[in-house]
DNA sequence: AGAACCCTCCCCAGTTCTTGGTATGCCCCC
DNA sequence: GGGGGCATACCAAGAACTGGGGAGGGTTCT
C-alpha cells in the first residue's frame, strides 16, 4: 500500500458530506486495507436519544441485529474499552484494557461465528461534546492485517471527524468578541474563584473584575456566571485544559 | 522514512516507563521526522490535590519560561483548540477551530521569534479521566514536514499513552456519583436558571433544588456553581447538547 | 480630532448563592 | 431491623453576584 494510495482513501473520507458517501468511502478503505467489515459511530452527548448519533457499518445483517441488543444492554466490551484508551486497540487485547465478563466473551464468540472475528477499533472523545469509535474487522480464519493498523488509526480518526461534521453541521456562527482581560476573568471564574479573589490574582480591583464579567455577560446575552463560562467554553474562548490545571482540581 | 524506522521509534516510546526515557524517545522521534522540538503533556483529573500532570518538552529555555506565564493565564490557543478536534491539527489552521484574540496572536508571534514557529498538535481525551496533547514543532524558516504528519499523529498518540501510564501508575481516579435529580438541577443551572426557577420547572421547592446542588458540590468538592457545572460537563454527566437545547445558542 | 474600543475604578439596590444546620419518608441491602 | 443513600422541605446568616448608574485614561483607526 503506497502513500499516495492512503492519501486518496483519506481524501475520499474527508470529502464525504453525507452518510452515503462516507459509507462508500469507508467501504473502499477497508477493502484496500484488507479488512472485511467496518463500523463507525459518533454520538453527541444528549439526554434524549434523538437523531444525535451517526452509525455506519457493513456488518452481516444477522450480526447487526444481535449486536444492537448487546449494545443497548451496555454489554459491548469494545465500546467499554473505548473509554479506557487514548488510541486504537486490537480486540485480542481487550482483556488488558477492561475486565472481561463471561457475557463479554460470549458476545465475542457469537461475533466470530457470523464473520466478525477480530478487529481494530479506534476511539475518540471531545469533552462536553460526544464520543465515537471506528472499527475495522476481519472474519474468522483471517489474521488482522497488522501492517495496516497505523493506516486504520488514521483513516478511522478522519472518518470520525467526517461523521462528526455530518452530525454537527458546519455552520459557523458569528461569535462575540471577548477581550483578553475579559477572558482571564472568565477563566478564573471557571476555576471557581470569586470576583475578589480574581482581582487579587490579576492585580486589579474586585470592581474591575465585576465590570469585565458584566460586559462579557452582555456580549453573550446571558445573565449568570455559569452560562457565561459555558458559552466561553463552547466557543473555544477557554478550554477544559486551561480550567482543570494541575494542582487545584476538584475531587 | 521507512516503515521499520517508524516501528523502532514507536517501540522506543511504548517501552518508556519513566519521564526520562520517554523524553529521550521523543527527542529521537522528532529528530527523525524533521521537527525541531516536541512537547507532550497529560493532565489527570484526580481526587487528590497533588499535581497530576506530566509535561515533557525540549523547547528553548527562553520559550519555556515565557510559555508558562502564558499558559498559566490560559492564553494558549493551541491548548484550547485541543478541545475542538478529534485528531491533530496544524497551527496554521488554528483560526478554523477557535476564535483568535490579539493575545493569542501575540503569543504565537513571540513563539516564532524564539524558534517555536509552526507545529502539529494531536489531542486526546478520556472522559472522566483526563486530557493531553502532543506537539511537534519547527523553527522559523522551516516548513512543516507534511509527509510526516500521519507519523506524528501516531507517535504523538502513543507518547500520550506512555505519559498516561506513567501518571496513572501513581494516582487514583474516581468519578463522583451524581444522582439523577442532582443532574437535573445541574443541567438547569447550566442553562442559566436560578434555584427558584429550577424548582418551578421541576415541580419541587427552591430549597430542595438548593439542597441537590449543595450535595453535588460536595461530591465534587467545589464551592461554586460554575465549577460544579464544568465538572459535570467534563465528566460527561451533562453535555453541551443538553444545555444548548432549542432556544439559545451562543451568539 | 472625534469615534470606538478597552482597561481601570467606584457606588448602590436587590437578588441569589453558599454553608451550616434539621427533618421526614422512601427505598434497598446486609 | 438498622444503616445508607436519595428526595423532599425548611431556616438563617453572611458572602457573592447582577444590573443600573458614572468616570478617567489609554489605544487605534478614520
Amino acid at each position: 500500500m503506497y502513500h499516495h494510495h492512503v492519501e486518496s482513501l483519506l481524501q475520499g473520507i474527508v470529502d464525504s458530506r453525507t452518510e452515503n458517501t462516507l459509507h462508500g468511502a469507508l467501504s473502499a478503505a477497508r477493502e484496500a486495507m484488507g479488512f472485511h467489515h467496518f463500523a463507525v459511530s459518533y454520538d453527541l452527548r444528549t439526554i434524549e436519544h434523538d437523531a444525535a448519533t451517526v452509525l455506519l457499518h457493513d456488518y452481516p445483517a444477522e450480526w447487526a441485529k444481535v449486536y444492537v441488543s448487546f449494545d443497548l444492554a451496555g454489554k459491548d466490551p469494545v465500546r467499554r474499552a473505548c473509554d479506557k484508551t487514548l488510541y486504537g486497540f486490537e480486540w485480542g487485547n481487550l482483556a488488558d484494557l477492561i475486565p472481561m465478563t463471561p457475557g463479554d466473551r460470549q458476545m465475542l464468540a457469537i461475533g466470530r461465528e457470523v464473520g466478525v472475528a477480530d478487529g481494530y477499533t479506534t476511539p475518540r472523545h471531545i469533552p462536553g461534546e460526544g464520543s465515537g469509535s471506528c472499527s475495522f474487522v476481519v472474519s474468522e480464519s483471517t489474521a488482522l492485517p497488522r501492517t495496516m493498523l497505523f493506516t486504520a488509526e488514521i483513516l478511522g480518526a478522519v472518518a470520525l471527524g467526517a461523521a462528526r461534521s455530518i452530525l454537527v453541521g458546519r455552520q459557523r456562527v458569528t461569535k462575540p468578541v471577548i477581550s483578553d482581560r475579559q477572558r482571564e476573568c472568565i477563566l478564573w471564574s471557571a476555576r471557581g474563584k470569586t470576583a475578589g479573589e480574581t482581582g487579587t490574582i490579576l492585580g486589579i480591583s474586585e470592581e474591575t473584575v465585576i465590570q469585565h464579567l458584566k460586559l462579557a455577560r452582555e456580549r453573550y446575552d446571558v445573565h449568570t456566571r455559569q452560562s457565561l463560562v459555558l458559552s466561553a467554553l463552547f466557543d473555544g474562548i477557554i478550554g477544559f485544559r486551561d480550567i482543570f490545571r494541575g494542582r487545584w482540581r476538584p475531587k
